[in-house]
DNA sequence: AGACCAGATTGACATTCATCAATCAGGCAC
DNA sequence: GTGCCTGATTGATGAATGTCAATCTGGTCT
């Protein structure tokens, strides 16, 4: 893998605190690799045997059962995913692929977890990086149950609001059918549910996002911290929701 | 807490291979509470300061927001809950209630926090813990994006059946209400769905399940350990699906 | 036994949501 | 620029699901 990669993986919360001599071992079984968008990385079933780093790009968790499709989640640069079955040794739950032309860092899982065994602090990481994941996964299920269609389109609005630079007016950083399977819907019913959202504080044209009144919008789906997150104590990696937005100039 | 509980206790996998001076040290904390059916034991968004262990008794884990309510699990002896809440130091994303009279084992999150930050083996079983619990709520989440009501309630009846050590005919252990909440689905809908399961391979007589053509059954939802679980590898304790049932004796 | 009560069921109806099919719009190759 | 291709949108329709209200049922208490 490239050098300049190393400190970033190294910042994450995942990997900041433990040793430094595990830190390069784990670093020296993993590789990092280049992948043209559209790739399947994992499927679905399989066994894990590494875990995943996203150092560019973008990359979808998807489940599959018979015909049927939905995203879990999308994760970007730099953030891991499928942790917990290459800590369970575990079939992987989820299927992915890249979004687009993406860079992975592969780590071994067999080192994983060997290394957790014999340093503390990579142990302590790793349990806060699961619990986090854990917590995101059930907001996730929460908004599926407490809340319809509507309400789950306009709090994710307000989400993307909070996560982009200027809050007031951003882009969808991903594809509207792939935010309407994420958000458990068709996209022509998220098409239309942006649609009847206008005039309830959201102006929409095409990728274009703008929030003219965040409180008419608030009043579709009154934003909850235990559903849209985050923990108040930082920021989950791992399995997120869709990504943060960039800003966007004025037109 | 009664001394008879504690091998029971020291038998969970969280608490199994962890140093048995660092186990006494962390029961010395803990006191067992014994509560009426019914009473709401955490509440979402309190700041978490105790483990739960559920040592008899049943208890529900549900969500709210605004004026809906969902169930999101049931917790059986002798199992654990709102771990990640107690690592994170975050408040909870879900409340508890008892469903009927239970003795509850309470660790302090603080001592837990400090323990496997020096016992290895307790922070690998919490890591194994924790990976668990999020596989099983993955697997929640992936059930309710993927499959329609009538799918998830005939899953639910044949995990139920697998549970049950006679699988082809047992009790449902919870109120169907509650089967509904966790299912995502209102109470007159699982009713109805039931009765439309009658001719699939289903007979049902109050609470008693009897699986007469569990082929016929499976074919509305063919099951799929990536949703059903569970991990190939044991059952995964804490925040688990719904309870596992009794047999019942023949009529 | 009888009254009572919570939960379950049933029916009628409204609403949400998915599906299918037909455009429409924007990006990209040539 | 033109053609094409994918994704987005729109319309028409039907199926799935929620809602409200009225029983029904099984168990508990007295």
């Amino acid at each position: 893998m490239r050098a300049e990669d190393l400190p970033e993986v190294r910042r994450l919360p995942l990997f900041r605190d433990m040793l430094h001599a595990n830190f390069e071992q784990l670093m020296q079984g993993s590789y990092a690799q280049l992948f043209p968008a559209g790739l399947e990385l994992i499927r679905q079933g399989d066994p894990a045997d590494f875990l995943h780093i996203v150092l560019e790009g973008a990359v979808e968790l998807h489940a599959d059962w018979g015909d049927n499709r939905c995203t879990m989640a999308v994760v970007q640069p730099v953030g891991t995913f499928i942790l917990a079955a290459c800590i369970k040794d575990a079939p992987y739950l989820m299927s992915a692929r890249t979004l687009e032309r993406s860079r992975v860092l592969l780590v071994p899982a067999s080192d994983l977890r060997a290394i957790f065994r014999r340093d503390p602090e990579f142990a302590v990481s790793t349990i806060n990086e699961l619990a986090g994941a854990y917590r995101a996964v059930v907001r996730h299920a929460k908004g599926l149950k407490l809340r319809n269609s509507r309400e789950r389109v306009a709090a994710y609005l307000l989400k993307q609001s909070r996560m982009a630079e200027n809050a007031d007016s951003f882009i969808l950083g991903v594809e509207k059918r792939l935010i309407a399977s994420y958000l458990g819907m068709t996209p022509e019913n998220l098409s239309r549910t942006l649609r009847g959202l206008e005039g309830n504080g959201v102006t929409l044209r095409g990728q274009q996002v703008t929030i003219t009144d965040r409180a008419a919008l608030a009043a579709v789906a009154p934003p909850d911290r235990l559903i849209d997150g985050p923990d108040p104590g930082g920021a989950t990696a791992g399995v997120s929701l869709p990504p943060p937005t960039r800003v966007n100039p004025a037109p």
